[in-house]
DNA sequence: CCTTCAGGTTAACGACCGCTAACCTCCCTG
DNA sequence: CAGGGAGGTTAGCGGTCGTTAACCTGAAGG
């Protein structure tokens, strides 16, 4: 998560290759040669970095939803505010939920607009995995989306949690549309992009608190 | 489109169960032999109902587009109004265009309820197709896309055409949300669940128009 | 009763894929 | 200047997959 200025290794070139090709054309869809030329080695030579193809795709998606969840979690924080008790609502000390939430939404989108093909892999090969590390990934998602759903109920009381549960995916159904938007083409600029889907996302929610004790 | 009663054909059973495979593991990662083996005959059987495992993609997804596109069509004629000119704004004779829009989305709410196999496979194994299906189904996507856009823009004039367009995408990634929405578990009924996904698209739509003209 | 044909079956082929084995070649270090 | 490990290479094995070939069967029709 520290800035970058160094060259990046060949194990990361890898990833980020391995990465957009599983998103183009699906996990199995992608033979290890083709990844291997997308790097300039060939075939095998990815065994030196890698134990398997497997070990690529697990290593991507476990960074994912770690990334995602990390950041989130130092969001929240940085809202002078105290994260994952469960020990009940009323707890909240002060610096807007609502400012946490614009927080995290905007978390969310740079993520999406920046690694397309992550998002794109996220919800789409995961069960490619083995049982143990989908177990993890799986994991991570959930405390992911539990972090969301509850500043979600503290911005909207009301909202059942059933109800802000499923608000949540969706939302990151619509901010992980990116992928849709136009093959860099016709789309308005990146911060007109990010402006309009947080804009988008805050209007699913409020839509959601509108009579919404489901 | 009409309301079937009779038995379903042998062909439509060996299609129906591909779709839930291909979005279960992925068109690559499903063998033709499960694929018979889902509809109780094995294998090479499949070849006397299609040309190949290719066809069978090919068939499922014109399918949804057109289907898609076709029901889309006929709510907006039911609306009382003109369809598809591009001749220019102010030729909408009356009844609503805001019903227009809730039928649009309450249209594809059904088939994203309905068929989740389906709309699983309409953004995730396009790319495995021969160039022509591809184009094809890409041209009725888009056909749709631009349906969608023209309402969207009666309802909200002040809304900038790329804008909408981004919009309409960003609420299909909303609506298509449906598989990743507890399977089906926890989820507190299909008419509530196609309730909030409607009025969160709604929310989201209305958000654009504030302070929209992207 | 014979034919035909739709709709199955199993066997097998050829291609491809993930992975390993065996080998090579720098470059760094003592 | 050894030498050893990091990071490549090519050859090839074993398994899987899509597809075809050849054969079977039961029901319909004249």
């Amino acid at each position: 998560m520290a800035t970058r200025t160094d060259a990046p290794t060949r194990r990361e070139q890898i990833l980020k290759e391995a990465a957009r090709l599983f998103a183009e054309r699906g996990f199995h869809g992608v033979g290890v040669d083709e990844i291997g030329a997308a790097v300039g080695i060939s075939g095998p030579g990815l065994y030196r970095h890698f134990a398997g193809k497997d070990a690529m795709l697990a290593e991507l998606l476990v960074g994912i939803s770690g990334q995602l969840l990390t950041g989130a979690k130092r969001r929240l924080a940085e809202a002078g505010r105290v994260a994952g008790s469960t020990t009940g609502p009323g707890a909240g000390s002060g610096a807007g939920p609502e400012a946490v939430l614009d927080s995290l939404i905007e978390g969310h989108i740079d993520f999406a607009l920046d690694d397309r093909p992550l998002i794109t892999l996220h919800d789409r090969e995961l069960d490619r995995l083995r049982d143990s590390d989908r177990k993890l990934v799986r994991q991570l998602q959930r405390q992911y989306v539990e972090l969301w759903v509850g500043v979600l109920r503290e911005v909207y009381p009301a909202v059942a949690e059933p109800s802000a549960r499923s608000a949540v995916h969706s939302v990151f159904g619509l901010l992980n549309s990116t992928p849709h938007l136009g093959r860099s083409g016709s789309l308005p600029g990146r911060g007109a992009t990010a402006a309009l889907l947080h804009r988008m996302a805050r209007g699913a929610f409020a839509a959601v608190a509108e009579d919404g004790r489901g």
